[in-house]
DNA sequence: AACTATTTATAAGA
DNA sequence: TTCTTATAAATAGTT
């Protein structure tokens, strides 16, 4: 027989979800690479199969893509927040500003001394935001107590 | 005429290009749209057409999806990095774990008097780092001189 | 935007 | 898993 038609919907039988999975992540991420190769395009494309295991594509790398979006996105909200208050809260404004270089600035790329000043002034800096934010910083830090 | 077999390789011309664009933008939507349904998967695309304008899918949103991804890419990396430096440099873990919490720490996640204190804090924190790290701070601020 | 002749993708079965 | 095959779906050029 030919190929059925095929209704939309959560394919039950999971070994038949998975096998169309496989098929259907390399057919998009073809697709995805033709069309950044015909239309000298950048594109990214992330799956999580069913099993919750990442595949990803990118044109040149999909973590190039994304973080052209994220930082484009930052900016829009940081606009968004400027013209919404009128720039009546001018701390905002730069409090928002210095996230974004901080975002900006990898670790990878300080120095050593630098790091230390780095991560000194962060410790600093916990102990000046709230509470709740510290307790946030403790339970991320929990888990890797074997270091 | 039917279709005819195309060569993969970048349509030079610039209208012909937008037309293929488009129609393979949105089929390549589609189907990630399917593989999402189907399958029952997150899936993210990111397209930068030729304009550089970006359009996006995900399931259940773009940004849900690639946050999602790039929190596991910063905990590999981190892991990566503890066991390649064997422990020695405790310091550079505590900046890294310091560099999550702050990452994962949303600005409007904070009430004001946080805020102000945030400010004053990164404001004492540029100066600590490098002199070429200011620099980009500056350069970055350069353009929202109008606030 | 719509059409249509072909190419391409793909669901089942082997 | 990989190939086969018949049919659904996508699509390049045209109108």
């Amino acid at each position: 027989m030919g190929r059925p038609k095929v209704k939309l919907e959560r394919i039950e039988d999971k070994t038949q979800q998975i096998i169309t999975f496989s098929k259907r992540r390399k057919e998009l991420f073809q697709k995805a690479e033709e069309l950044s190769i015909l239309c000298d395009a950048e594109v990214g494309v992330l799956v999580f199969s069913p099993g919750k295991k990442p595949f990803t594509f990118g044109q040149p790398s999909f973590d190039s893509v994304a973080e052209r979006y994220l930082a484009l996105q930052k900016e829009e909200n940081r606009r968004d927040k400027v013209e919404a208050e009128e720039g009546s809260h001018r701390d905002k404004v730069e409090a928002e500003l210095a996230k974004k270089w901080w975002l900006d600035t990898k670790v990878e790329d300080l120095g050593l001394n630098e790091l230390e000043e780095y991560t000194v002034a962060l410790q600093e800096l916990k102990n000046n935001v709230s509470s709740k934010a510290d307790e946030i910083a403790t339970s991320k830090a929990t888990p890797y107590n074997f270091i």
